[in-house]
DNA sequence: CGGCATCCCGTTGGATACTG
DNA sequence: CAGTATCCAACGGGATGCCG
């Protein structure tokens, strides 16, 4: 097994302490099946710079569809992490931007979008070595 | 228009905040879609206490079934997240735990933890009123 | 432009039964 | 004990079309 430890051990974010409760795994559970899916988090990463229209964060959340995109910032808008600002105009406008609560959200989730960039190829790599380990044996 | 670097900046010069591409922001996805579900989330929190056998696992991680739990399991060991460790007893004995790897992302989740042990019970709040304000209108 | 409603299909995941 | 295999219901989510 290799001895790569350069990449992990990193002074980054070893936490000795184990604070994982079961009680607070369900709670993270359960506030992460609202807010941590793929979408919610690109949303909320887009609307971190500041406000942006409808359109403008279809477009910067490639991949997203109308549906997708309008039933997520709908809860979000329920849940207060983003507001919805209507426009009387024509053609309409709607600008969506995170709130306090929301600003707290995108910080918390920093940490996990660092693992994933930082672990991303790591992981692919790993997945290729696990099917070439599988195909041996 | 955007308040940009305001955010909370620990060690972290990189931060992808505005830096998200439409490619990184489907990497960061693809992995935080493998990594950031529910039950990824509770079996990595169990295990951050140290090693635990199949059985164990499943009766931390309460309400998992057997389905969920070996295909997270095996994911997990795939992605290089856990180790798994087979003892050629009877019965049988395998045993989980982290390793580095899966030690820095179960740091990578507790801000996210901490966020909604915080914030889970505003959340409630702000769906009751919303949904108050919808019976209204 | 910014949605909502509908259809429809692939995937997720629980329940159950079987195996080494 | 630690899985594997199968079935099937529920859900997610894309495509399309319509409306204010």
């Amino acid at each position: 097994m290799a001895q790569e430890g350069t990449f992990l051990s990193e002074a980054n974010t070893f936490v000795p302490i184990d604070a994982l409760s079961p009680t607070d795994c369900k709670g993270l559970a359960g506030v992460l099946a609202d807010v941590g899916d793929k979408w919610t988090i690109m949303v909320v990463g887009a609307l971190s710079k500041g406000s942006l229209r409808y359109n403008e964060i279809q477009r910067r959340v490639s991949g997203i569809s109308q549906r997708m995109l309008t039933l997520t910032l709908k809860r979000l808008e329920v849940d207060g992490i983003v507001t919805r600002t209507v426009f009387p105009t024509v053609p309409p406008r709607v600008d969506y931007e995170l709130t306090a609560l929301g600003q707290t959200l995108r910080g918390a989730l920093v940490p996990l979008q660092l693992w994933a960039a930082k672990n991303k190829e790591l992981i692919a790599d790993n997945r290729i070595h696990a099917i070439k380990n599988k195909l041996v044996s």
